[in-house]
DNA sequence: ACCGACGCTAAGCGCTTGCTCACCCGGCAG
DNA sequence: CTGCCGGGTGAGCAAGCGCTTAGCGTCGGT
């Protein structure tokens, strides 16, 4: 699977190809330069196009952002509550839920950056629709965590302070994850499950034990992940992975 | 103290005072609309001062970015620092760090969202300068992390991916942080606190105890604190808090 | 062969942006 | 009183913005 192709696989169904064409750059346009830096020249040659064919389908630069913002949260939300609905213990369906969240969200970290923090510069209706769907995902996940507390399988300081520090450490993948870094999204997926079943103090259960990535590799620098570094120039096409 | 205090007090030391005043206003009106989407004219305007005066301050837009910037994460890095080499044990001073850092980026909120996430904004040389900073004080947590594993009193799947989840929870406390919402900076901190030395599973220390909230509020809401929803209608100076 | 619909472009409109420039004003040293 | 100087203003410039409009080529259906 090509870098590209990970930006682009979410957006399969949406039609005409120009209107998917159009979705992807901005995606990627959103995301390494922020909503308001993008311009719709911009999006519009990174599809390929004139600039005012990007009218022809979608009628505001807003409405792009809507689209991808609500179809972003809605797929976040899904998983969220599939894990939530799945089977096993607490432990096992909040570790399937952070698993599946951080790993979405290092994979598509373009996309979920713009979904995580452009939010914003959303009109305000639109921005009222998309904080209903957040908090949604947040009941998700206090759920678990609340089922978890009921069936003395978790012991937390505090229940909704406990699920906000959950997901805000999952969203937050979005905004330090780096493809060309050390880590999988598959590893930082397992990492992070086994962190967060350590914050509820779910002790050692299977799904920790079977998931956690080999410990103590030592000699691995800890620099950090960074994001892409600003760019004044204006490469635009040169390397659009 | 006021909100206002809470936003100027970090800004005290810059002179002259129309210097000061334009920082303050930067700082508030990049947090609420981000940088890119904030006008020099309503910089100025904040400050009370007509456009032009800006500039006899500040060379460009992005000079007020860039020292606004330098100063938080400078500000960020000493506190860990101090933490790290302060005394008591690695939990201890661990969770010293988390919570100062916490604390911080609760109550001076609308600093920490321009310092974390409108770093993309500046120039290339003024964001190699700061990623510097950035890396010295994920230096300063991993350092007292491997302490602590190396004196046993810790138990982490990888230092370095434990250090940069501690490190990503920590600062995304800046973009959800509410100050109208249920929790103080003081009790976020040590709720995080506490989390923190889960992750790292140090047993029960003194100071997870000695700082943890009443556990099990049960009927509090677990909605999610949210940022001020965005403004199109132009309310600029009615309710600078 | 004709035609309307569709997808698209070239050109550009009205406006806002970051920033500049000529000028002004109050305080203070000589 | 005079001259200077740091801090301030009003007006405005060049460039870039989101978005519109008139028109063009290419289709499938009749």
């Amino acid at each position: 699977m090509s870098a590209e192709a990970a930006t682009g696989e979410a957006w399969e169904d949406i039609t005409p190809d120009a209107a998917r064409r159009l979705v992807v750059a901005a995606v990627q346009a959103f995301a390494e330069r922020g909503y308001h830096a993008t311009t719709t020249r911009d999006i519009a040659g990174r599809a390929g196009m004139s600039p005012a064919a990007l009218y022809i389908h979608y009628k505001t630069k807003e409405e792009l952002l809507y689209q991808i913002s609500r179809v972003g949260h809605q797929r976040s939300l899904d998983m969220l509550r599939e894990a939530r609905d799945g089977g096993g213990s607490a432990a096992d369906r909040l570790a399937a839920a952070v698993r599946a969240f951080v790993r979405w969200h290092a994979e598509h970290h373009t996309t979920g950056r713009v979904v995580q923090y452009e939010l914003g510069a959303l009109a305000p209706d639109h921005y009222g629709e998309i904080v209903a769907l957040r908090r949604q995902s947040e009941d998700a996940i206090r759920a678990i965590v609340a089922e978890g507390v009921a069936a003395g399988e978790f012991d937390v300081p505090e229940v909704p302070g406990t699920t906000l520090a959950v997901l805000s450490l999952c969203i937050d993948v979005a905004r330090w994850f780096n493809p060309a870094g050390r880590r999988t999204p598959d590893e930082v997926g397992a990492l992070y499950a086994d962190l967060v079943l350590r914050m509820v103090r779910a002790e050692g259960g299977p799904v920790a034990d079977r998931d956690r990535p080999e410990a103590g590799d030592g000699g691995l620098q800890a620099v950090q992940d960074l994001p892409d570094p600003p760019e004044t120039a204006d490469r635009r096409r040169s390397d659009q992975q």
